[in-house]
DNA sequence: TGCCAGGGTCTTT
DNA sequence: AAAGACCATGGC
């Protein structure tokens, strides 16, 4: 391509485009984005269409989107999709202040959002994605879940090339559907979450689930229990999946270490909440708990 | 070294 | 419904 293609969505209230790549920097070793200085590239697949794209701030506080690389010339119709997923990735279009109007009376989230004023809850747009991460990430350390899926990305996904760097597509469920429990088991996932991450691949392929359907639940409570049909597919997966991807403002992973320590230290407390303790002390943040969720997590990573 | 990690399924009470 | 066994392995 060789036409420079330089666009602009226009900053809402309550975003700092340095907080955002400062989450996405000190997350962990990526390998579905890439954080170069101020500004982030990542591989989009549209259709059978895949971009490059590159993010950055404007000097008004904009985003630009810059399109680096494409397999075909990005059409009007393309640039909007491609804002769209920025949108959509970077939670654009969700008026936070009622968040931090809640959060700053509150005992555990008070500080974070001065520290973290203007992050927003960032997204995995990609369901298969969304599921997947979740999977591999159950009951194992952060770097090493990290790692795995780094594994599992350069294996089965496909890579960018542009300017002597690679970026990776995630692998598409078609992609994973036909291989095997031992292939995936050489990437020292599991017996048990490698067969969970072909389950998952089978049932899209065969389009007994998909983004639409579950999105389509009228509730938390159905879109949870759609989910959990799913072979590996549990309560906590279920919720970050529903809080990352589909983006319920009250899902909410009762169950996880990070957010049980994290109101431990922000809580001064001697032990970790429990689930129980968990639900109550969060019932104040009743339409909020998924960005609740996410402030806590965000206090975790300074020690990674 | 032994405990912990962004859990889940299956079995037993 | 709730509790326990088992899985499985790197990180620190």
């Amino acid at each position: 391509m060789h036409e420079e293609l330089t666009w602009q969505i226009e900053a809402p209230k309550a975003f700092s485009f340095e907080q955002n790549l400062l989450y996405l920097a000190e997350g962990g070793d990526e390998c579905t984005y890439d954080i170069q200085g101020n500004h982030v590239r990542k591989a989009i697949a549209l259709g059978e269409a895949y971009f490059l794209i590159e993010l950055s701030e404007a000097t008004n506080g904009n985003v630009i989107i810059r399109v680096l690389k494409g397999s075909i010339f990005p059409s009007e119709k393309i640039k909007a999709q491609l804002t769209s997923f920025v949108r959509d990735w970077f939670d654009l279009d969700t008026d936070i202040l009622p968040f931090y109007e809640m959060a700053k009376a509150d005992d555990y989230l008070h500080s974070l959002i001065d520290q973290y004023y203007g992050l927003r809850n960032i997204g995995i747009p990609n369901f298969f994605e969304a599921l997947c991460w979740g999977i591999i990430g159950q009951q194992i350390n952060l770097r090493f879940a990290y790692k795995l899926k780094r594994r599992f990305v350069e294996t089965y996904g496909q890579a960018i090339e542009w300017n002597g760097a690679q970026y990776w597509l995630f692998p598409t469920p078609e992609a994973i559907c036909n291989v095997s429990v031992n292939e995936l088991m050489s990437l020292q996932l599991s017996q048990n979450k490698s067969a969970y991450l072909i389950g998952v691949a089978q049932a899209m392929v065969r389009g007994e689930l998909s983004k639409e359907n579950i999105q389509a639940s009228p509730s938390l409570q159905e879109a949870e229990h759609e989910l959990t049909k799913q072979k590996g597919v549990g309560a906590w997966t279920a919720h970050y999946v529903l809080m990352r991807c589909f983006r319920f403002p009250d899902a909410f992973p009762v169950a996880d270490v990070g957010l049980q320590n994290a109101v431990k230290q922000l809580g001064e407390m001697e032990k970790k909440p429990s689930k129980e303790e968990l639900i109550q002390l969060g019932a104040p943040w009743e339409n909020w708990k998924s960005y609740a969720t996410f402030y806590l997590w965000r206090s975790l990573y300074e020690k990674m």
